[in-house]
DNA sequence: GATTGCATATTGTCCTAGACAAAATGTTGA
DNA sequence: TCAACATTTTGTCTAGGACAATATGCAATC
């Protein structure tokens, strides 16, 4: 991040550095007088480093499901008050996840990759997912928030995971059995950790994986699910994705798969899927896989026996 | 690829499949009468099959070098003529491809994957990378022109490709000496797969590579080549970064970096470099490694000696 | 009380047409 | 052959309007 308290950006690189477009940047100016960048020599607008920060947050919360009418009336001092309200349980900062930005930082991909994978070992793959990733994955979040990571570190990051959960997964693979799941993700999601990390614990507790990456096309995954005879198709939702947009596609899905298929839904924005439609079965968090293939076993024995 | 000879699309999607801006695909039609989209009842653009197809091939020319002035006056087959004259040599389409290829398209990325580990296993890690890496690369560009290939098809083929990379990578860096590389690529470009191989080949030959990923800030390239004693700074440019960004930024870097540390280009993007500017070398290939290292060494020992 | 239906408000994305600075190209002179 | 300058090309930005999709609030019903 550069530094200087008056550094000035132009709106393409607030749109990088914060995911939101142009065109709404620019119509937030006109309706709610925020953000209100200077102007240089030809009136083309520049952003105080001030406000992109608290675009940052204002994004942040919008992934909660606030919504931008009241959150560009508030000034900064209250937004802040509302995203630390709003976090919930302190995340708890252990000294791993301060090595782990640290290295990020200076870009030591090779040696954070050595010593993640050594606290995978160390912990066991379960307890690396619940305590390590899932943990560092928030932290990285709120860094983002902060200012203090640019966007590719935090794409670096999820690198770097990627690698070291696929490895822990190819040494699990071997004693898969019932049920089938198929792993995946909604056309427009580009969020793959979730799902790998949802693979790892499914695969863990001896169900048999196979995923199809991130953003599949609908008719792409009901042909798969058929073709792969899945018992259940697992879908990872970050809180990007509109929800409106997701209901949509799932509900889409649901009637698009065999009845007998389950279909289950993980991640922050499966939190905010209305009541789920039945035959879709929303998991609150990584916890719940284990208590979820329990409950299939149970219910598929119990009609199978 | 939704079917249908008149499938169409609205703008946004246009810019998702064509990496073409928005605010590009307006100017263009104001301008060159290209693309000249249809409308939907509200005037809102909506783009036949037939000019998305076009506007591909004309985005993949233009990562050549061309111009869009010449290029969107020019109709299909003209533009088509161009595109198949341009292309050189003629890749050679193996089996492997095909299967690769197949693969891609139904998701099947394990077994993607354990299909090319294999093939390195046979062929060794430098023809691997050099027979069958590259032109799968070459291949699958392609197949995006053509309108075969999702954009995350392509993602998809990219992270296998990089994970099988990255273990081969593994298990040759213990018998590491000089030159220490620092490998990376300039603070806009998103593709580290040129990287990769090239941090492969380098690798093979005994270079002791170091790697910072991609996007890599100025500042952060010239402090880790200090931090980390680097002999060499490589750099990955693709074909997509415009030519002057690129000159300027090797430029500033090169008057930054030390005057004992080299600096290499390589990739589509490398070539178009105007002449390379003194300490500044240009590799063509990846073929060109070995003995860019070979006069490295040369040079280095004739001046210790 | 919980759910459904409908009116209202909010919100993101798209539109037009003009402007301008940066980059590429062409031209001139050493 | 190269540098300096003029011209053309090109991408990105601006303003203010419009509209459809979504969310919200409220009434009516099971």
């Amino acid at each position: 991040m550069q530094s200087g308290p008056d550094h000035l950006m132009p709106i393409a690189a607030v749109e990088r550095e914060t995911g939101l477009p142009k065109d709404t940047l620019r119509v937030w100016e006109r309706r709610y007088g925020f953000p209100q960048p200077d102007r240089d020599a030809s009136g083309d607008r520049l952003y105080p480093e001030a406000q992109v920060a608290q675009l940052r947050v204002v994004k942040r919360l919008m992934d909660r499901g606030l919504r931008p009418g009241r959150l560009l009336k508030l000034d900064a001092a209250a937004l802040q008050a509302l995203a630390e309200e709003g976090a919930g349980e302190a995340p708890p900062r252990s000294a791993l996840h301060d090595l782990a930005l640290f290295l990020l930082k200076t870009h030591q991909a090779a040696e954070l990759r050595r010593e993640l994978t050594q606290v995978l070992m160390r912990d066991g793959v379960k307890r690396f997912v619940l305590d390590t990733v899932a943990p560092l994955t928030v932290q990285v979040g709120d860094a983002w928030t902060r200012g203090e990571l640019q966007v590719y570190e935090e794409h670096l990051l999820t690198e770097v995971l990627q690698a070291v959960l696929r490895q822990a997964i190819a040494q699990l693979g071997a004693s898969a059995g019932p049920p089938r799941i198929l792993m995946t993700t909604l056309p427009d999601e580009r969020h793959g950790l979730g799902l790998l990390m949802a693979e790892a614990m499914a695969t863990l507790e001896g169900a048999q994986c196979v995923s199809l990456g991130t953003q599949t096309p609908l008719r792409d995954i009901v042909a798969a699910a058929i073709a792969q005879k899945a018992d259940v198709v697992a879908l990872s939702i970050s809180a990007n994705a509109s929800a409106a947009q997701v209901g949509e596609s799932v509900r889409l899905l649901r009637a698009q798969l065999p009845g007998a298929v389950a279909l289950w839904c993980g991640g922050a924005g499966a939190a905010r899927l209305k009541r789920a439609a039945k035959g879709i079965q929303a998991l609150g968090g990584l916890d719940q896989v284990s208590a979820a293939l329990d409950r299939w076993r149970a219910q598929h024995v119990a009609a199978r026996g």
